[in-house]
RNA sequence: GCGCCUGUAGCUCAGUGGAUAGAGCAUCAGCCUCCGGAGCUGAGGGCCACAGGUUCAAAUCCUGUCAGGCGCACCA
């Protein structure tokens, strides 16, 4: 599994040292267990850590100093990649890695580029992964928004660690809600042409956008030359209403930067006759019944807390009907693996679905639901309140107007799904570092300012083959580095988890390290204020004369290899923004 | 009543069973002759809700209690 070339290095000699100790009889590891490398919490122990005397303590039946030892004997003769193996108790093996192989990370990123940090984890598996899908019943609103961001970001995340991703909408055109929703307009448009006395539908959809699309749909009969136009009210919110919404729908989200590669239909699913099809299956394998005039699913036996019906006792079917049709038609399309993205209030609903996937014949871990928390809107520290019903809400499609789309995916994906978020309009305005996507795309834009000044004083940032790398002989230096080396692995971790914040974090955590780095350090030569020559051409001066913060000189050395360290940091930075679906501006 | 999620610094939150629990904000004290101050440095601040248990090792796993959020339809 590519992780880095520093961590693939520690784990293959982990690897050759534990198997040569069991050659020789030292150990006796009867089972190989799986060796992870830490981070050490206090970097003054050493570069990375691992646990695995500690692990194979009870299995070895002895000491986990004993067994460190014994390990660590061994590692101290690759000395080609380990500078210092020290055992700490109870059982630790503090690594330090070998000066030279920190400064292959910048080699390895350099040709890499826009690949660097991907893996091949997940063997090229197929992932369905179903988001947003919102009923075409109105606009997105901010809950949608998170489930976009999380759902835009986990779909990169899984496509860079080697999973064959495909992204779905299933759109609810169909059953009761499209039905309110029709009579909402139809009420709306007859009101419009003269109708006062007309019943608006008991937990109708109200609200602005209801009659923007009743005025919309009397404009198109009109135009379509349609006299009278109310006889074709019914038909026209029936099969019109929704498709406008959807279009809408279908325009925020591109506006947010996502795509869908599939769009499916649940109406399709009744036309084609797949709900009745898939209830015949069902039934032939014994896991419906009748009572009460309505048919049912026989979930319990599958764990769920009761059984649920599928057909009402009027005939019609419930939304599990279809939607059970709907996961028997993508098991059926041979995915490895269903990862659905849902709001935190329809949590109920697994434990049925992974029942029909279960009666379906597949595993119930085939369906991984993500629940996704609720986003609290605060405006001025004070929440703003959010009501469908009423009509008072607030859009994701103006949210991304005011704060545009890159703070607000940022500011989705800096909370885990489970955690509850407060959404605060004026932070994500703000353009400082108390804003962390400005603080992030800063650290971004700030390295291609950098670069685009190298430039006019004719100073090209060069490929890591011609650099001296001995002159990057500072903790800072390497502190960097090794942030940087921790990508790839830190990529595989988020997407094992199915955790896109992580990510966020690390970024942020580099974007710090370089800033801290910036300030410190000075890269290019000063320009004094007597070097210009007439056409104002910035000349540089005299190498020696540069001197940094730490009284440090300054070599055309030195400032070659720093410039060459901050393209990798820029391109890691640019790399993990791309995953998060976030632009790293060259310019802010 | 039952189920799902959450409880970590004053606030908002990170923290894949490992060492001395971290970040941002807020507070206080500092830093621009120079590559972008949209930046940087430092300080204070913690019975990781509580109580048991598992483990060589628990904020992390298990059980219970308390508190908050969200669900418990022949709606979607």
């Amino acid at each position: 599994m590519p992780v880095g070339v520093v961590r693939e290095a520690v784990l293959s000699t982990l690897r050759e040292v534990l198997e040569d100790a069991r050659a020789a009889g030292d150990l006796k590891l009867t089972t190989l267990p799986a060796l992870v490398l830490d981070v050490p919490k206090n970097n003054t122990w050493g570069d990375l850590a691992t646990t695995v005397a500690m692990n194979l303590s009870a299995s070895e039946r002895r000491a986990p100093r004993e067994i460190a030892e014994i390990i660590a004997g061994r590692l101290r003769a690759h000395s080609d990649v380990l500078e210092r193996i020290d055992v700490a108790p109870p059982g630790y093996i503090n690594l330090t890695i070998k000066r030279d192989l920190w400064f292959q990370v910048l080699a390895e990123i350099e040709a890499q580029g826009e690949r660097y940090g991907r893996s091949t984890l997940g063997l090229g598996k197929r992932v369905l992964l179903e988001f947003v899908s919102a009923n075409p019943t109105g606009p997105l609103h901010m809950g949608h928004g998170r489930g976009a961001a999380l759902g835009g970001a986990l779909a990169n995340l899984l496509l860079a660690t080697g999973y064959e991703v495909t992204t779905e909408y299933y759109i609810n055109d169909a059953g009761r809600q499209m039905k309110l929703l029709a009579e909402s307009v139809e009420a709306c448009c007859r009101k419009l042409l003269g109708q006062p006395d007309v019943e608006f539908p008991e937990d109708g959809y109200r609200g602005a956008y209801v009659e923007e699309l009743a005025q919309k749909l009397i404009a198109k009969a009109e135009a379509e030359k349609r006299d009278p136009v109310l006889p074709h009210l019914e038909r026209l919110c029936t099969e019109e209403a929704y498709r406008l919404l959807l279009d809408e729908i279908k325009s925020d989200l591109q506006g947010f930067g996502l795509h869908f590669d599939t769009w499916f239909s649940e109406r399709g699913l009744f036309e084609t006759g797949a709900v009745d099809r898939t209830l015949e299956v069902l039934k032939a394998k014994g896991h419906l019944f009748e009572q009460d005039g309505a048919l049912w699913f026989r979930s319990t036996v599958f764990g769920d807390d009761k059984d649920r019906v599928v057909r009402k006792q009027d005939g019609e079917f419930t939304y599990l009907a279809s939607d059970i049709a709907y996961h028997q038609d993508k098991l059926g399309r041979g995915y490895d693996l269903l990862i659905n993205i849902w709001g935190a209030d329809h949590h109920g609903y697994i434990l049925r679905m992974q029942a029909a996937v279960e009666a379906f014949g597949y595993p119930k871990d085939r369906l991984k639901v993500i629940l996704v928390q609720i986003v609290n809107l605060l405006r001025g520290g004070q929440r703003v309140t959010m009501s469908k019903r009423a009509g008072e809400m607030v859009t994701l499609r103006e949210v991304v107007e005011e704060v545009g789309a890159d703070a607000a995916k940022f500011i989705f994906l800096t909370r885990r799904a489970d955690s509850q978020l407060d959404f605060d309009l004026d932070l994500a305005k703000q353009q400082s570092a108390e804003n962390p996507v400005y603080y992030v795309q800063y650290a971004h834009a700030r390295v291609a300012s950098l670069f685009r000044v190298a430039a006019e004083r004719g100073i090209a940032v060069p490929s890591t083959g011609s650099v001296d790398w001995t002159v990057l002989n500072s903790p800072d230096d390497l502190d960097l580095i090794k942030s940087l080396s921790e990508y790839p692995a830190l990529l595989e971790a988020s997407a094992q988890a199915m955790e896109p914040h992580r990510l966020t974090y690390y970024l942020q955590d580099l974007a710090a390290r370089l800033h801290a780095y910036y300030y410190k350090h000075r890269i290019l030569p000063p320009v004094l204020e007597r070097e210009l020559d007439s056409q104002d051409h910035l000349k540089p001066v005299a190498p020696e004369a540069g001197q940094g913060r730490k009284g440090e000189t300054l070599t055309p050395a030195l400032t070659a290899a720093r410039l060459c360290l901050f393209r990798s940091v820029q391109t890691v930075i640019r790399n993990g923004l791309g995953i998060l679906g976030v632009t790293a501006p060259e310019r802010m």
